[in-house]
DNA sequence: ACGGTGACGAGAT
DNA sequence: TATCTCGCCACCG
């Protein structure tokens, strides 16, 4: 799911979860990425909580990892240190 | 088998 | 609008 995110967007854990048919599964969402390996070819960074900001910390990751991958995407963080999801944003409807 | 925890989300205050 | 609390699914002790 995460991998045919396009590059340059983001989506949320809920989304991921509701396109794999749980709805109420983000959290599981969350720990299948934290149990990504290393070389995975998934773009874990492209996913990131409901308010468009970044969870990471609780696992021990450094959010600016994410945010530099996602910025090197071409995405933009507000000056909060979010991303507009109106904006940047994957619904899987749009490719 | 039980209870606690964690890359989350939605409803209530 | 900002915080808090409760509910989710899966993993660990």
């Amino acid at each position: 799911m995460v991998r045919r995110i396009p590059p340059g967007r983001a989506t949320t854990y809920g989304h991921i979860a509701a396109l794999c048919g749980k709805p109420r599964g983000a959290r599981a969402v969350g720990w299948a990425l934290h149990a990504l390996p290393d070389g995975s070819d998934v773009p874990w960074h492209r996913v990131v909580n409901k308010s468009g900001g970044i969870s990471i910390s609780k696992v021990g990751l450094p959010p600016e990892l994410q945010r530099a991958l996602l910025e090197a995407e071409g995405v933009e963080f507000e000056p909060d240190g979010r991303v507009d999801l109106k904006r940047w944003g994957w619904t899987g409807t749009d490719a």
